[in-house]
DNA sequence: CGCTCTCCATACGGTGGCGTACGTTCGGTT
DNA sequence: AACCGAACGTACGCCACCGTATGGAGAGCG
């Protein structure tokens, strides 16, 4: 009996193949490596597949983001937020999630500074996320609303110069395990106040 | 009399007129807009003049981030200290002479996520100068070194992470200016400790 | 007055990415 | 078996920037 085609070689392209691609591209290289040419010789096709896919270039770049801020923001915070736990437990993983992620600190960094509208506003909705779901863990373990707004904000800017930091300049950063795990701690403190257990 | 010509029109252009429009073009548009033919014709000038003062784009963006490093950094530092004072006040001077800089954030996170190796070279090189500089203002107010440095880098990153978010999303951040007075002093306060006054 | 060295313009060829036009292949209907 | 539409290839023109070659224009000095 012959073998159903789920085939080795090499078989056609989807549109989400492309978005695939398009993303590997945008966290390895940032936001300019998301380009119709680049990604075809990069799946081994041509350009007619990608304008097949995509109307042209700001249309990929727009079905980039929307998946870079579904998998790298709502997907994580929704999966923090299944597991359940404490508010403190949910932070403390959460950050514990985005550090060691930090290898995609490369694409996280040049998104930030993009000069494309369509990448300069997906970023936006994705800070804005990130800060209010913060806010909301902060109020969740006893803060008032105004107080947690803006400790949120203080974490956030403090964590993305970190993850820039990881990027430039490495070395100033903790890399041993324990040390790492002891700046974990450290940020969860400053971020809650002092550990109430 | 017959004014010395310090002139009207349109004099020659120098090697410096071509730093500085590129520094500008640096700040207010990233590494990307150094480059020889947009400047040109910035300048009004054409190709011919920017292929004389340098070999190659290369080499203009090298002169133009040693400018960068020189005048956003190092002038910086040797100011406040000139100002002299003590620790704490340099600091807070420092704090408040980056802070009102924020406008110049489009182009330095630009160049924080640069891909570039020459801008990496003199990113990294910055980061360790002002890094350096934040661990020596705390040493002086009394930290031990190592507490001192792990602070400095904390602190850093907490601007950094502060200029990206005033680019990106900057109504996030405190605009009124006692909010501003107020952000400052808690932030001094979380590098320095609770105010000793 | 002419020479030279600095500074600049013009014109050219090269590369990489964009976008369009159109022809071609392949997998699934009917 | 014939067909149709989704998926792909090829070839073209366009633009922005790179870098080179070469021929001036302009001041200053002999």
């Amino acid at each position: 009996m012959d073998m159903p085609d789920v085939s080795p070689v090499r078989r056609r392209l989807g549109r989400q193949d492309w978005i695939d691609a398009a993303l590997q591209a945008l966290t390895d290289r940032g936001p300019e490596a998301v380009a119709i040419e680049p990604l075809a010789s990069a799946l081994g096709a041509t350009k007619g597949s990608g304008y097949w896919h995509f109307a042209n270039r700001a249309a990929l770049v727009e079905a980039t983001m929307d998946e870079w801020l579904r998998l790298r923001t709502d997907e994580i915070i929704s999966r923090v937020e299944q597991d359940g736990g404490s508010a403190r437990d949910r932070l403390s993983r959460l950050l514990a999630v985005v550090s060691t992620g930090v290898e995609r600190a490369i694409g996280e960094s040049s998104i930030m500074s993009s000069v494309d509208p369509v990448v300069r506003q997906r970023m936006q909705v994705a800070v804005g996320r990130r800060i209010d779901y913060l806010t909301a863990l902060l109020e969740q373990s006893g803060l008032a609303r105004g107080a947690a707004r803006s400790r949120a904000v203080l974490a956030y800017a403090t964590f993305s110069g970190h993850a820039v930091l990881a990027v430039t300049v490495p070395e100033v950063l903790p890399n041993s395990p324990q040390a790492r795990r002891r700046a974990h701690r450290e940020m969860l403190e400053m971020v809650l106040g002092p550990t109430p257990v």
